[in-house]
DNA sequence: CCTAACAATTAGGTATACCTAATAAAATAC
DNA sequence: GTATTTTATTAGGTATACCTAATTGTTAGG
C-alpha cells in the first residue's frame, strides 16, 4: 500500500477549502471540485480515513488534526508559489494559479522556507488569501463581500475569491485588486449591480461578481 | 490509454543521459539508473516505441526526433530550475539536483520562459552542464576531464559530472568550481593522485574525481 | 562447437486510482 | 406518511506501472 502523495495533498486541500462554506464537507460536492465521480470519492475517502487524515461520518467528511495540518502545508506551498511566479517572476495575477497547481506538489520544504525568506515573508498571495505560517497559523482578517456594502460605503480591498484567469484580467483592469479603495456610490436594488468608484473611476458591477470581492 | 507524463519524461531524460555514454542503451543500463527492475523497464521501453518516443532495436533503446526534443525540454527545464533555485533562492550547489528533478515535471513552458528571461537566459547549470535552448538547440564545448591533463597543464574547469551532495560540498570547498582556474603539477603514477593547484592552494585528487571534473 | 554467463523478455500477479451501473439510504415534496 | 428526488455506497470492471519467477536468446569462454 504505498501512497500517491501529491493525490492525497488534492483531496486535503479541496477538503480544506470546500469545509469553509460547509462544514462537514458532502462527498457529491467534493467528487465536484475534484471534477471526479463520487463512487472514486467515497473510496478514497475511505482510505483517507484509514490513514486518520479525515473522520467520515454520516454528514460528510472532516479534516483530522493532521489532514488539518498537510492541507495547510500545501496551501503555503500554493500562495508562496503564486507570489514567486508574480513577484519574482513577472507573472500577472491571472496566470499564476493553475501553474501554483503543479508546483504545490513539487516544492520541498528547504524550498518552501527559501522562498518565503526571498521574498520577506509574504503575508498573503496575490489574490490577497494569507499564507500559513510554517507552524499552520492562518491569520484571517475579518472581511466582508463588498456586495454587502451599502451606498456611500468605503472598504479596503482585501481578498478576491475567483480564480478564472478572464476574470481576474477584468478585475484588474478595473484596478480592483488587493489594497484598493472602493467606495460604493449606488446599489440597485432586486439584485442589480453595484456602482461602485475605484480610484477616480466609477463601474456598474453585478452581486456575483461583488461577492468575490472581500473588503474591510 | 492515457499517458502518465512525468513517468515518460523520466525515462526519455534518462535514455538522453546515457546514450552519451552508451549509444543504443540497454535496457538494464536503464533499470538500474532508474532504480526499476528490468522488466519494468522492458514493458515501458515497448510502451514509449508504440509511442514513437524511442525505436527499439536488439542492441537497446534509441530516442526518435520527438523523443530527443522532449528529453531535451526536460533537461533544460532541470537546468533551469537549478539556475532559479541558486540564483535566486540561495541554495547552494550541492541542494538543486533533487529539488530539479521534481521541478522539471511541474514547470510550464511559459514558466521556463520567464525563468530564462529573469535569469537573462544562462548558458549552463551551476555544474556547468549547456542549457538547451527553446529549439533543443544545446551548445557543447570541446572539453576534456582533469584526469587526461598532463604536470604543468592548465584548464579551466567547465562542468562537473557529479550529483552527489557530499562530493559536490567536498569539490566546491576546495573552489573545484566552473570557471575555476587548475593547474596540475603532478601526476602520480599507476593510477595515483593528480598534484593539483587552485587559486594558490595544492590539493591531490582521485584520478576517479578528476575524471568528474571536464575542463577546456 | 558447445556451454556457462549474462541480457532481455514473457508470464503471471500486485496495488492504485479511476470509471459506469446498480442499489441503498436519506432528505424533501406533497 | 408515502412518493420522489437526491446523495452515498457497493459491485464490478479498466488502465497504468510496477514486481518476481521462469524462459528465451545472445555473447563469450574454453
Amino acid at each position: 500500500m504505498e501512497a500517491d502523495t501529491p493525490r492525497i495533498e488534492e483531496y486535503l486541500e479541496s477538503i480544506y477549502k470546500l469545509q469553509q462554506e460547509q462544514h462537514p464537507v458532502s462527498t457529491s460536492r467534493l467528487a465536484e471540485h475534484l471534477k471526479l465521480s463520487p463512487p472514486s470519492v467515497s473510496e478514497m475517502v475511505k482510505k483517507l480515513a484509514s490513514k486518520e487524515l479525515v473522520s467520515h461520518t454520516e454528514k460528510g467528511v472532516c479534516l483530522t488534526e493532521e489532514g488539518k495540518s498537510i492541507a495547510k502545508k500545501v496551501i503555503r506551498r500554493h500562495r508562496l508559489s503564486e507570489r514567486l511566479l508574480t513577484d519574482i517572476l513577472g507573472f500577472k495575477w491571472d496566470e499564476v494559479h493553475d501553474e501554483a497547481c503543479r508546483l504545490e506538489h513539487a516544492i520541498s520544504p528547504e524550498m518552501e522556507d527559501r522562498i518565503a525568506e526571498s521574498l520577506g515573508n509574504p503575508k498573503t498571495c496575490p489574490h490577497g488569501h494569507p499564507i500559513p505560517d510554517k507552524d499552520g497559523i492562518l491569520i484571517k482578517e475579518k472581511v466582508k463581500p463588498l456586495s454587502e456594502l451599502k451606498a456611500s460605503d468605503k472598504g479596503i480591498i482585501v481578498s478576491v475569491f475567483e480564480e478564472d484567469p478572464k476574470m481576474l484580467q477584468y478585475l484588474a483592469s478595473l484596478g480592483l485588486i488587493p489594497d484598493v479603495c472602493v467606495r460604493v456610490e449606488e446599489v440597485a436594488p432586486f439584485g442589480g449591480p453595484l456602482i461602485v468608484c475605484v480610484s477616480g473611476s466609477r463601474y456598474a458591477l453585478g452581486r456575483e461578481v461583488a461577492s468575490m470581492i472581500k473588503v474591510k
